[in-house]
DNA sequence: GCCGTTTTCGGCCCGACTGTTTTCAGTCG
């Protein structure tokens, strides 16, 4: 899948160049919807190549099949070759900086050749660039502080670290003498429960809407001002995280909900089906000639178009928008349908809490039954079990369960898989335990795909966690093939993890979903080490959610006997 | 550059805010 990145990055690229270069905006999108299409796609771009069905990628044309083409037999595309060496180095970084567009960016390089950010320091300090037509003073300022922004942060934040956030300042903005708001919802990528986000979006509904943007702005965290109008404003937070605050009025706040929620290649698709229609939707409501008819609830847009309303999860243009024209949308899994956590640690390997204080916390959280899966004995950094260790640890499980009646723990253990593929305890050994997740913990660059496919043979292995080994922002998985692995997952009647701690989220949501189109079935674990742990499930089953998760297709969604019957089927 | 029960040519989602402008281009989402 490695070309998919590849090929789908240098088409980004090549929008940004022509853009630069001022060519047709239709054109630059055909290149940005191609390039979202081609990482989006579970298949694997060199063997759509080979048997010839790149045309099954919507958006794919004759032109760009050829430029694909040649990309996998050259390794390159001439077309491009010739365009980027025209093009200033540091173009892409130059135009990530903040009111720089590609217009402006154009002009700086034809009149002063600025071509580095360096460059673009200087003239902006030397007053070259504020000579030029249209470069005012403010401007001129708004460059600067874009530039010391572009310095300061990285570009995207985990959804863990930008919740928290998001309700203080709903806090915020329900807090006031008067009130000012009706209804107030995070929208964007955070609704949408991307995994991580770029900006908060947030949107109001209120009548009094100048009122509602300078409260807003007296949010105590802002670091400075971006913009602010009648209807919305974006500040920059003191850690980089810049807040947009969309404020509509009462009628309207379904159609806005609806648009700033996006994503905004699915609200290309909803909208193209309104004109179609002969309808227009705007984030006022859905207008037949100047007459809204829709607008008061995101269902009643939906509906305008024939569609059932569609969860803010699915809205990537992945299928949802043929799946809801079908009447085929999932019925996607709810964080209360989790019975059970089959994934937690304690003392004995490198928890925090005792397996009493666990179980307890486990029991208060509302769940039926948990796993505890501590290490296994070659993982030693994480003081991993030996097998007499194991046996003792299953003792104080089994006498601990004698004080519930309501709540049943179950001793397990997070087995390696070792470099060689085989795992770190016995079959005799795992035989005796109520439940086993195999991990890859080591070796990230032995073979991974071909070690998961020899522990899921093992009929005892009831749970891959996480299967791709990836660390948001930190570490790339290691080179799985996840076709491969969810065909033998079919095979075997594994299950595969959505590891729902914050920077794993592993599967993602892409895998989740091809594995729940193969007939895979998936557990939503916490991996917890504490109880506060427990509440990163909502990461978990928001992934889910964005792959398309019923609860039928989640183990520890069923009740104890359910789950208990199925590892019989998969232990034969 | 893509695409087609309105089209193989002529469309392609839609609007807010900013700054520098006397009516709009550029940028952003």
């Amino acid at each position: 899948m490695l070309k998919n990145k590849e090929i789908a990055q240098l088409f980004t690229k090549f929008a940004d160049i022509l853009e630069f270069q001022g060519e047709n905006v239709f054109k630059i999108n055909a290149y940005r919807k191609a390039s979202r299409v081609i990482s989006d796609s579970i298949e694997d771009i060199e063997i759509l190549w080979k048997e010839k069905r790149l045309s099954e990628l919507s958006g794919i044309g004759k032109a760009l099949q050829e430029k694909i083409s040649e990309y996998i037999q050259t390794g390159k595309v001439g077309a491009f070759e010739n365009l980027i060496a025209e093009i200033p180095e540091e173009l892409f970084t130059l135009l990530s900086i903040q009111g720089y567009g590609p217009k402006t960016a154009a002009l700086a390089h034809k009149e002063l050749n600025v071509e580095t950010v360096e460059d673009l320091q200087r003239v902006l300090e030397d007053g070259r660039l504020a000579a030029l037509p249209g470069m005012g003073a403010k401007k001129i300022m708004n460059l600067k502080k874009g530039i010391e922004f572009l310095k300061s942060v990285s570009d995207r934040f985990s959804i863990a670290a930008v919740l928290p956030v998001v309700g203080a300042i709903i806090d915020h903005m329900q807090n006031h003498k008067e009130p000012l708001i009706n209804r107030i919802l995070p929208a964007g990528s955070i609704r949408r429960f991307k995994e991580t986000v770029h900006d908060i979006d947030i949107l109001a509904e209120s009548d009094k809407s100048r009122d509602t943007i300078k409260h807003f702005l007296s949010f105590p965290a802002i670091r400075r001002k971006i913009g602010a109008g009648q209807t919305k404003a974006s500040v920059l937070l003191e850690d980089g995280l810049q807040v947009d605050l969309r404020v509509v009025p009462s009628g309207s706040f379904g159609a806005a909900l609806q648009y700033f929620t996006g994503s905004q290649a699915h609200n290309v698709r909803v909208r193209e089906l309104a004109r179609k229609k002969g309808l227009k939707i705007n984030e006022y409501g859905v207008f037949q000639q100047e007459r809204q008819i829709a607008g008061e609830s995101e269902a009643e847009v939906y509906q305008s178009i024939d569609m059932p309303f569609i969860a803010p999860e699915l809205r990537e243009d992945r299928g949802e928008i043929e799946a809801a024209l079908e009447n085929r949308l999932p019925d996607l899994i709810e964080i209360t349908d989790i019975k059970g956590d089959l994934h937690i640690h304690s003392l004995y390997s490198d928890g925090h809490m005792s397996i009493a204080e666990m179980a307890g916390h486990l029991r208060d959280f509302g769940y039926e039954y948990a796993a505890i899966c501590d290490h296994s004995k070659s993982a030693f950094y994480a003081n991993g079990l030996s097998e007499e260790r194991l046996w003792r640890q299953q003792d104080e499980i089994r006498a601990l369960n004698q004080q519930y009646t309501d709540f049943t723990l179950l001793s397990g253990i997070e087995v390696d898989i070792l470099p060689d593929g085989t795992l770190d305890f016995s079959d005799n050994v795992l035989e005796q335990l109520d439940f086993v997740i195999a991990s890859i913990h080591s070796a990230f660059k032995s073979d991974p795909t071909l070690r998961i496919m020899e522990a899921m043979k093992n009929p005892f292995v009831d749970v891959i966690g996480h299967p791709t080994g990836r660390l948001i922002s930190r570490r790339e998985a290691y080179s799985v093939d996840m076709k491969t692995i969810i065909d033998m997952a079919v095979k075997t009647g594994t299950a595969l993890e959505i590891n729902s701690f914050w920077d794993r989220l592993d599967l993602n949501d892409i895998h989740s979903k091809l594995a729940v189109e193969s007939g895979v079935k998936l557990a939503i674990n916490t991996d917890s080490h504490h109880d506060q742990h427990l509440e990163m499930i909502q990461f978990g089953v928001g992934t889910a959610r964005r792959g398309w998760c019923s609860k039928l297709d989640v183990i520890n969604a069923w009740d104890l006997k359910r789950l208990k019957d199925w590892q019989k089927r998969n232990r034969l």
